[in-house]
DNA sequence: CCCTCGTTGCAAACTGTTCTCATTACGCTA
DNA sequence: TAGCGTAATGAGAACAGTTTGCAACGAGGG
Protein backbone atom coordinates (compact mmCIF):
# COMPACT_ATOMS: atom_id res chain seq x y z
CA UNK A 1 0.00 0.00 0.00
CA UNK A 2 2.97 2.01 -0.01
CA UNK A 3 3.15 4.18 -2.93
CA UNK A 4 5.95 4.17 -5.07
CA UNK A 5 6.58 7.36 -6.32
CA UNK A 6 9.77 7.69 -7.48
CA UNK A 7 11.74 4.26 -7.88
CA UNK A 8 14.89 4.10 -5.33
CA UNK A 9 16.91 2.64 -8.04
CA UNK A 10 16.28 4.96 -10.97
CA UNK A 11 16.60 7.84 -8.98
CA UNK A 12 20.05 6.86 -8.11
CA UNK A 13 21.22 6.51 -11.43
CA UNK A 14 19.47 9.39 -12.92
CA UNK A 15 19.32 12.08 -10.45
CA UNK A 16 16.37 14.32 -11.04
CA UNK A 17 17.15 17.97 -12.11
CA UNK A 18 15.45 18.84 -8.69
CA UNK A 19 18.00 16.63 -6.95
CA UNK A 20 20.84 18.12 -8.97
CA UNK A 21 19.60 21.92 -8.34
CA UNK A 22 19.45 20.80 -4.85
CA UNK A 23 22.20 19.54 -4.33
CA UNK A 24 24.36 21.94 -6.38
CA UNK A 25 22.90 24.76 -3.80
CA UNK A 26 24.03 22.69 -0.61
CA UNK A 27 20.64 21.47 0.15
CA UNK A 28 19.29 18.16 0.40
CA UNK A 29 16.99 15.64 -1.28
CA UNK A 30 14.76 14.57 1.38
CA UNK A 31 11.54 12.21 1.34
CA UNK A 32 9.56 15.11 1.94
CA UNK A 33 10.65 17.08 -0.80
CA UNK A 34 10.47 14.00 -3.38
CA UNK A 35 6.62 13.40 -1.96
CA UNK A 36 5.58 17.46 -2.74
CA UNK A 37 7.04 17.21 -6.46
CA UNK A 38 6.07 13.90 -6.86
CA UNK A 39 2.52 14.48 -5.97
CA UNK A 40 2.94 17.63 -8.63
CA UNK A 41 4.29 15.20 -11.31
CA UNK A 42 1.81 12.71 -10.95
CA UNK A 43 -1.06 15.00 -11.13
CA UNK A 44 0.14 16.93 -14.22
CA UNK A 45 0.71 20.29 -14.59
CA UNK A 46 -2.66 22.82 -15.27
CA UNK A 47 -4.14 21.60 -11.81
CA UNK A 48 -3.79 23.69 -9.26
CA UNK A 49 -3.41 22.56 -5.53
CA UNK A 50 -3.41 24.90 -2.28
CA UNK A 51 -1.08 24.12 0.22
CA UNK A 52 -3.64 22.21 2.61
CA UNK A 53 -4.47 20.29 -0.77
CA UNK A 54 -1.67 18.97 -1.16
CA UNK A 55 -1.40 18.41 2.58
CA UNK A 56 -4.68 16.25 2.76
CA UNK A 57 -3.41 14.07 -0.87
CA UNK A 58 -0.46 12.96 0.99
CA UNK A 59 -1.76 12.33 4.31
CA UNK A 60 -4.85 10.51 2.42
CA UNK A 61 -2.35 8.17 0.58
CA UNK A 62 -0.87 7.26 3.74
CA UNK A 63 2.84 9.61 3.27
CA UNK A 64 3.05 11.46 6.40
CA UNK A 65 4.72 15.70 6.02
CA UNK A 66 3.76 18.25 7.85
CA UNK A 67 1.59 21.32 6.99
CA UNK A 68 4.90 23.43 8.14
CA UNK A 69 6.98 21.58 5.61
CA UNK A 70 4.82 21.42 3.03
CA UNK A 71 4.90 25.95 2.98
CA UNK A 72 8.99 25.15 3.35
CA UNK A 73 8.92 22.95 0.14
CA UNK A 74 6.17 24.65 -1.91
CA UNK A 75 8.39 27.95 -1.44
CA UNK A 76 11.59 26.36 -2.66
CA UNK A 77 9.63 24.28 -5.34
CA UNK A 78 8.97 27.86 -6.31
CA UNK A 79 11.98 29.62 -6.36
CA UNK A 80 13.84 26.53 -8.23
CA UNK A 81 11.33 27.02 -10.86
CA UNK A 82 9.58 23.71 -10.98
CA UNK A 83 6.41 24.93 -9.48
CA UNK A 84 4.48 27.89 -10.52
CA UNK A 85 2.43 30.07 -7.85
CA UNK A 86 -1.13 31.44 -8.62
CA UNK A 87 -2.34 34.22 -7.13
CA UNK A 88 -6.04 33.59 -7.12
CA UNK A 89 -7.15 34.63 -3.62
CA UNK A 90 -9.93 34.11 -2.05
CA UNK A 91 -8.46 31.40 0.07
CA UNK A 92 -4.67 30.45 -0.29
CA UNK A 93 -2.29 30.70 -3.05
CA UNK A 94 -2.70 27.60 -5.30
CA UNK A 95 0.19 25.79 -7.34
CA UNK A 96 1.07 24.17 -10.06
CA UNK A 97 3.69 22.21 -12.03
CA UNK A 98 5.78 24.74 -14.54
CA UNK A 99 6.24 22.73 -17.55
CA UNK A 100 8.90 25.10 -19.29
CA UNK A 101 7.82 24.16 -22.75
CA UNK A 102 4.82 25.61 -22.18
CA UNK A 103 5.63 29.02 -20.41
CA UNK A 104 3.03 31.92 -19.18
CA UNK A 105 -0.47 30.45 -19.02
CA UNK A 106 -3.15 32.13 -18.11
CA UNK A 107 -6.63 31.29 -15.86
CA UNK A 108 -10.64 31.87 -15.82
CA UNK A 109 -11.89 31.93 -12.93
CA UNK A 110 -15.19 31.78 -11.55
CA UNK A 111 -15.74 34.01 -8.45
CA UNK A 112 -19.17 32.22 -7.39
CA UNK A 113 -17.85 28.38 -7.44
CA UNK A 114 -13.92 28.68 -8.27
CA UNK A 115 -13.98 26.14 -11.33
CA UNK A 116 -10.51 27.43 -13.17
CA UNK A 117 -9.65 26.93 -16.69
CA UNK A 118 -6.29 27.85 -18.04
CA UNK A 119 -5.82 29.62 -21.68
CA UNK A 120 -2.53 30.67 -23.19
CA UNK A 121 -2.54 33.84 -25.78
CA UNK A 122 0.70 35.50 -26.84
CA UNK A 123 -0.87 38.82 -26.95
CA UNK A 124 -0.71 38.56 -23.59
CA UNK A 125 2.92 37.66 -23.09
CA UNK A 126 3.78 39.99 -25.45
CA UNK A 127 1.62 43.01 -23.74
CA UNK A 128 3.86 42.24 -20.37
CA UNK A 129 7.07 41.62 -22.30
CA UNK A 130 6.26 45.22 -23.49
CA UNK A 131 5.64 46.75 -20.41
CA UNK A 132 8.52 45.41 -18.63
CA UNK A 133 10.76 46.78 -21.72
CA UNK A 134 8.85 50.49 -21.71
CA UNK A 135 9.44 50.65 -17.77
CA UNK A 136 13.35 48.78 -17.84
CA UNK A 137 11.96 46.11 -15.91
CA UNK A 138 13.33 42.67 -16.04
CA UNK A 139 10.26 40.34 -16.75
CA UNK A 140 9.95 37.14 -14.37
CA UNK A 141 6.66 35.92 -15.05
CA UNK A 142 2.72 37.38 -15.88
CA UNK A 143 0.02 36.08 -14.95
CA UNK A 144 -3.84 37.26 -16.14
CA UNK A 145 -6.40 36.43 -14.29
CA UNK A 146 -9.60 36.88 -15.63
CA UNK A 147 -12.60 36.48 -12.81
CA UNK A 148 -15.61 35.57 -14.59
CA UNK A 149 -18.81 33.35 -13.86
CA UNK A 150 -18.97 29.69 -15.51
CA UNK A 151 -22.26 29.07 -16.83
CA UNK A 152 -23.45 26.89 -14.24
CA UNK A 153 -23.12 30.02 -12.20
CA UNK A 154 -24.35 32.99 -14.40
CA UNK A 155 -27.47 31.06 -14.72
CA UNK A 156 -28.48 31.72 -10.79
CA UNK B 1 -6.72 71.00 11.68
CA UNK B 2 -9.70 69.41 11.01
CA UNK B 3 -8.99 68.50 7.25
CA UNK B 4 -12.82 69.57 5.94
CA UNK B 5 -12.71 66.92 3.11
CA UNK B 6 -16.45 67.45 1.21
CA UNK B 7 -17.71 70.85 2.96
CA UNK B 8 -21.12 70.12 4.52
CA UNK B 9 -22.54 72.74 2.04
CA UNK B 10 -21.42 71.81 -1.54
CA UNK B 11 -22.71 67.73 -0.21
CA UNK B 12 -25.97 68.74 0.19
CA UNK B 13 -26.54 70.48 -2.65
CA UNK B 14 -25.08 68.12 -4.91
CA UNK B 15 -24.79 64.77 -3.90
CA UNK B 16 -22.00 62.91 -5.27
CA UNK B 17 -22.55 60.00 -7.43
CA UNK B 18 -21.46 57.50 -4.59
CA UNK B 19 -23.63 59.19 -2.51
CA UNK B 20 -26.69 58.59 -4.15
CA UNK B 21 -25.93 55.41 -5.69
CA UNK B 22 -25.75 54.33 -1.58
CA UNK B 23 -29.29 56.44 -1.04
CA UNK B 24 -30.86 54.28 -3.85
CA UNK B 25 -30.03 50.78 -1.84
CA UNK B 26 -31.05 51.92 0.90
CA UNK B 27 -27.53 52.29 3.01
CA UNK B 28 -26.53 55.69 4.39
CA UNK B 29 -23.83 58.17 3.54
CA UNK B 30 -21.55 58.33 6.67
CA UNK B 31 -18.73 60.79 8.24
CA UNK B 32 -16.47 57.28 7.85
CA UNK B 33 -17.44 56.61 4.20
CA UNK B 34 -16.79 60.01 2.94
CA UNK B 35 -13.53 59.95 4.39
CA UNK B 36 -12.29 56.62 2.58
CA UNK B 37 -13.09 57.72 -0.31
CA UNK B 38 -12.07 61.44 -0.29
CA UNK B 39 -8.64 59.75 0.74
CA UNK B 40 -8.76 58.04 -2.48
CA UNK B 41 -9.79 61.27 -4.64
CA UNK B 42 -7.40 63.15 -2.87
CA UNK B 43 -4.18 60.53 -3.92
CA UNK B 44 -5.85 60.19 -7.40
CA UNK B 45 -6.06 57.10 -9.45
CA UNK B 46 -3.05 54.99 -9.93
CA UNK B 47 -1.70 54.49 -6.41
CA UNK B 48 -2.40 51.70 -4.64
CA UNK B 49 -3.35 51.65 -0.77
CA UNK B 50 -4.02 48.43 1.42
CA UNK B 51 -6.46 48.38 3.98
CA UNK B 52 -4.05 49.38 6.68
CA UNK B 53 -2.60 52.18 4.82
CA UNK B 54 -5.62 53.67 4.43
CA UNK B 55 -6.32 52.88 8.29
CA UNK B 56 -2.83 54.63 9.37
CA UNK B 57 -2.92 57.63 6.18
CA UNK B 58 -6.43 58.62 8.46
CA UNK B 59 -5.06 58.04 11.46
CA UNK B 60 -2.43 60.38 10.79
CA UNK B 61 -4.69 63.34 9.51
CA UNK B 62 -6.20 62.89 12.54
CA UNK B 63 -9.33 60.95 11.16
CA UNK B 64 -10.35 58.03 13.54
CA UNK B 65 -11.74 55.47 11.54
CA UNK B 66 -11.33 51.79 12.96
CA UNK B 67 -9.59 49.14 10.65
CA UNK B 68 -12.98 47.18 10.54
CA UNK B 69 -14.80 50.06 9.45
CA UNK B 70 -12.57 50.62 6.66
CA UNK B 71 -12.28 46.85 5.52
CA UNK B 72 -15.97 47.35 5.19
CA UNK B 73 -15.93 50.94 3.26
CA UNK B 74 -13.60 48.87 0.78
CA UNK B 75 -15.47 46.32 0.38
CA UNK B 76 -18.85 48.51 -0.54
CA UNK B 77 -16.65 50.61 -2.60
CA UNK B 78 -15.23 47.81 -4.95
CA UNK B 79 -19.01 46.72 -5.32
CA UNK B 80 -20.14 50.12 -6.19
CA UNK B 81 -17.03 50.48 -8.47
CA UNK B 82 -15.57 53.43 -7.23
CA UNK B 83 -12.63 50.95 -6.61
CA UNK B 84 -10.56 48.73 -7.98
CA UNK B 85 -9.16 45.72 -6.07
CA UNK B 86 -6.11 44.71 -7.18
CA UNK B 87 -4.77 41.17 -6.14
CA UNK B 88 -0.77 41.66 -6.16
CA UNK B 89 -0.53 39.63 -2.86
CA UNK B 90 2.75 39.69 -1.04
CA UNK B 91 1.54 41.58 2.04
CA UNK B 92 -2.58 41.96 1.67
CA UNK B 93 -4.49 43.52 -1.12
CA UNK B 94 -4.65 46.94 -2.51
CA UNK B 95 -7.15 49.00 -3.49
CA UNK B 96 -7.14 52.53 -5.94
CA UNK B 97 -9.81 54.96 -7.65
CA UNK B 98 -11.54 53.37 -10.76
CA UNK B 99 -11.32 55.93 -13.56
CA UNK B 100 -14.33 54.94 -15.42
CA UNK B 101 -12.42 56.65 -18.87
CA UNK B 102 -10.20 54.27 -18.07
CA UNK B 103 -10.81 51.09 -17.50
CA UNK B 104 -9.08 47.74 -17.61
CA UNK B 105 -5.44 48.19 -16.55
CA UNK B 106 -3.06 46.30 -15.87
CA UNK B 107 0.38 46.32 -13.54
CA UNK B 108 3.39 45.65 -13.48
CA UNK B 109 5.14 44.57 -9.96
CA UNK B 110 8.86 44.47 -8.92
CA UNK B 111 8.73 41.23 -6.74
CA UNK B 112 11.79 42.92 -4.52
CA UNK B 113 10.63 46.06 -3.51
CA UNK B 114 7.04 46.35 -4.34
CA UNK B 115 6.96 49.10 -6.84
CA UNK B 116 4.20 49.14 -9.11
CA UNK B 117 3.52 50.87 -12.32
CA UNK B 118 0.80 50.50 -14.41
CA UNK B 119 -0.11 50.31 -18.23
CA UNK B 120 -2.73 49.24 -20.48
CA UNK B 121 -3.50 47.66 -23.26
CA UNK B 122 -6.28 46.48 -24.89
CA UNK B 123 -4.81 42.59 -26.19
CA UNK B 124 -5.04 41.71 -22.85
CA UNK B 125 -8.44 42.95 -22.78
CA UNK B 126 -9.09 41.15 -25.64
CA UNK B 127 -7.71 38.13 -25.10
CA UNK B 128 -10.10 38.15 -21.31
CA UNK B 129 -13.05 38.42 -23.81
CA UNK B 130 -11.57 35.90 -26.24
CA UNK B 131 -10.96 33.20 -23.28
CA UNK B 132 -14.28 34.18 -21.41
CA UNK B 133 -16.76 33.31 -24.60
CA UNK B 134 -14.64 30.27 -25.60
CA UNK B 135 -15.62 28.38 -22.45
CA UNK B 136 -19.26 30.14 -21.81
CA UNK B 137 -17.94 32.24 -19.29
CA UNK B 138 -19.39 35.97 -18.27
CA UNK B 139 -16.69 38.57 -17.99
CA UNK B 140 -16.36 40.32 -15.13
CA UNK B 141 -13.10 41.98 -14.95
CA UNK B 142 -9.20 40.87 -15.93
CA UNK B 143 -5.67 41.87 -14.24
CA UNK B 144 -2.45 41.14 -15.93
CA UNK B 145 0.17 41.15 -13.31
CA UNK B 146 3.33 40.90 -14.29
CA UNK B 147 6.21 39.77 -11.77
CA UNK B 148 9.41 41.02 -12.66
CA UNK B 149 12.61 43.26 -11.35
CA UNK B 150 12.85 46.67 -11.54
CA UNK B 151 15.89 48.45 -12.51
CA UNK B 152 17.29 49.52 -9.01
CA UNK B 153 16.45 45.60 -7.90
CA UNK B 154 17.70 44.22 -10.84
CA UNK B 155 21.46 45.33 -10.43
CA UNK B 156 22.03 43.87 -6.95
C1' DC C 1 30.10 4.31 10.29
C1' DC C 2 30.29 9.04 12.13
C1' DC C 3 29.66 13.69 12.33
C1' DT C 4 27.90 17.98 10.63
C1' DC C 5 24.61 20.82 9.39
C1' DG C 6 20.47 21.13 6.56
C1' DT C 7 15.71 19.59 7.43
C1' DT C 8 11.69 18.19 9.94
C1' DG C 9 7.67 18.29 13.17
C1' DC C 10 5.24 20.59 16.42
C1' DA C 11 3.27 24.31 18.48
C1' DA C 12 3.19 28.98 19.05
C1' DA C 13 3.27 33.34 16.69
C1' DC C 14 1.91 36.34 12.95
C1' DT C 15 -0.76 38.67 9.36
C1' DG C 16 -4.55 40.09 6.84
C1' DT C 17 -9.33 39.93 7.13
C1' DT C 18 -14.00 38.99 8.87
C1' DC C 19 -17.27 38.55 12.55
C1' DT C 20 -19.94 39.65 16.89
C1' DC C 21 -22.39 42.59 19.45
C1' DA C 22 -23.40 46.52 22.08
C1' DT C 23 -23.77 51.33 20.91
C1' DT C 24 -24.35 55.23 17.80
C1' DA C 25 -26.44 57.99 14.45
C1' DC C 26 -28.51 58.54 9.40
C1' DG C 27 -32.32 59.99 7.36
C1' DC C 28 -37.36 58.75 6.48
C1' DT C 29 -41.90 60.22 8.31
C1' DA C 30 -45.12 62.90 10.91
C1' DT D 1 -38.04 69.38 14.31
C1' DA D 2 -38.55 65.27 17.02
C1' DG D 3 -39.07 60.33 16.98
C1' DC D 4 -37.89 56.04 15.39
C1' DG D 5 -36.30 51.94 12.77
C1' DT D 6 -32.42 50.15 11.27
C1' DA D 7 -27.92 50.59 8.96
C1' DA D 8 -23.29 51.49 10.39
C1' DT D 9 -19.58 51.85 13.72
C1' DG D 10 -15.78 50.54 17.11
C1' DA D 11 -13.34 47.29 19.71
C1' DG D 12 -11.86 43.16 20.25
C1' DA D 13 -12.30 38.27 19.51
C1' DA D 14 -12.17 34.86 15.97
C1' DC D 15 -10.35 33.04 11.85
C1' DA D 16 -7.59 31.09 7.95
C1' DG D 17 -3.45 30.86 5.79
C1' DT D 18 1.21 31.06 6.51
C1' DT D 19 5.67 31.59 9.08
C1' DT D 20 8.90 30.84 12.66
C1' DG D 21 11.64 28.96 16.80
C1' DC D 22 13.57 25.18 18.55
C1' DA D 23 14.76 20.51 19.77
C1' DA D 24 15.28 16.19 17.47
C1' DC D 25 16.36 13.88 13.22
C1' DG D 26 18.78 12.12 9.33
C1' DA D 27 21.17 12.91 4.48
C1' DG D 28 25.31 12.24 2.69
C1' DG D 29 30.42 13.54 2.55
C1' DG D 30 34.64 11.89 4.73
Amino acid sequence: MNLKLISPASYRTHPSPFESDLRSDGKRMTPQRKKVLSLFEEIGSGIHLSAEEVHSKLTISGEKVSLATIYRTLRLLVKMTFLNELDLSEGGNRFELLSHDHPDHHHLICIRCGRTEEFENNNVINAGKAAAKNFGFKLLESSLNVRALCPKCSNK
